[in-house]
DNA sequence: AGTGAAGCCTATCGATCGCTCGGTAGGCAG
DNA sequence: CTGCCTACCGAGCGATCGATAGGCTTCACT
């Protein structure tokens, strides 16, 4: 009452939000089977035997780390979805936001993608199908985008995802929050890659034109160079 | 002294190399500290201590792994480079190939790309060299390929090849042996995206053009899409 | 003042870890 | 034959693992 209760509430984040967030940071650098209980305990300011206050498992933490990143980035997918433009602008949307999400949330994004193995049968079914829900939102863009003539036609919209996906999610093991770009930077960047590829561009277009409509030839691509 | 000692030299031994590539493939399924020496020694065929009469400690399977995998992609790299032609040609031929052993020796690779935080402060610094190595390799093609006009200017070339391995690596974490694709059509797929990206091509060259020198910008890039 | 839950502790459990020990079986040289 | 070597094994070491048992303190509410 008139003590000055504020003092020892202020604590800056709940117990099971600093276990949560030391479990991302050190499953990333270490891995989940690389990393013990005591570690765990020890980075969010306890002993090991409290962490079982919390939680049930070590377990519970990467589930829990997995769904929660997860519904993250379909809430962000949703909602650039939900803005609706033509497909390849929202494509561009969705790889700029996702890009930046994935930086900046980069010891649960890397927790979620390496070290999904460790969970259980059960519960890895359930984290994948979350992730492929997602996979499958940017695959139906790329699809439209194709079909309303702003992408290539001549790469089944399942490999194009695959790429596009390769192409961003690799970028956790390199980002230097420290370093030169920061997430937005790289997020442009990969877009740019993505989008318009290495090739030098003589004249291709700076922004979209009307759709054309290729004749979508499925050949082999650029065998021959 | 020097009979017919030609067919026991060492590195003939099977037992040795069972355990490596039992050791590849647990690595890559279950990490490296989610595998425990039992399981490696039974996925070779032998008992835990017969396993330290081959190697002398756990960490060396990763290690010589590690090792193994990247003198052959240098060896790979090297190879491509002396063949010499225009850099457009060799980087298409690097991407390619890389891809095609990448995916054929997959355990390998997905054991040393992700589990390199596991070794000794001193082995990783030695391996990450290795591995820099190749990679410098590959920036070298990519700058020359911008120099000759056949890559566009505007991306660093040090940014340029991040996106190419983010692009190659990642295909580690879904490459299906079974599946419809086979490495070297991955590495065609890919080689497409990378080089001329997503984007609708209404005029783009098929093949590469004589150089055609652009002035080389190198601003901030795609700024306005 | 009394009650019960929340939060964290010390101490320790049985299981499993990487690794070592003392041995055995068989090939080969003298 | 003896002696040595390679390859392997059963048993078990000390250390560490994830998780548990039970106690102490604080605090809200009666």
């Amino acid at each position: 009452m008139t003590r000055s209760k504020s003092d020892d509430i202020e604590t800056s984040a709940s117990t099971i939000d600093r276990v949560l967030a030391s479990a991302a940071k050190l499953f990333r650098e270490k891995g989940y089977a690389g990393t013990s209980t005591r570690e765990l305990a020890a980075s969010a300011g306890l002993q090991s035997a409290s962490l079982y206050h919390h939680i049930g498992t070590k377990e519970d933490l990467l589930y829990r780390l997995s769904v929660t990143t997860l519904e993250e980035v379909a809430d962000l997918f949703g909602r650039v979805v939900a803005e609706g433009s033509d497909p390849v602008a929202t494509l561009e949307r969705l790889v700029r936001s996702y890009v930046e999400l994935l930086l900046e949330e980069r010891d649960r994004h890397a927790a979620m993608l390496n070290e999904l193995r460790a969970l259980s049968a059960q519960r890895r079914v359930e984290v994948v199908e979350l992730r492929d829900r997602n996979v499958a939102l940017v695959r139906d863009v790329v699809g439209r985008a194709q079909q309303a003539g702003g992408v290539r036609s001549d790469i089944d919209p399942k490999y194009a995802t695959l790429a596009l996906f390769n192409l961003l999610n690799w970028t956790i093991f390199w980002y230097d929050p420290d370093g030169d770009l920061d997430p937005a930077s790289i997020g442009e960047m990969l877009w740019g890659v993505l989008f318009r590829g290495l090739m030098s561009s003589q004249d291709a277009p700076p922004a979209q034109r009307k759709p054309r409509r290729e004749p979508a030839r499925r050949s082999k691509g650029t065998a021959g160079t």
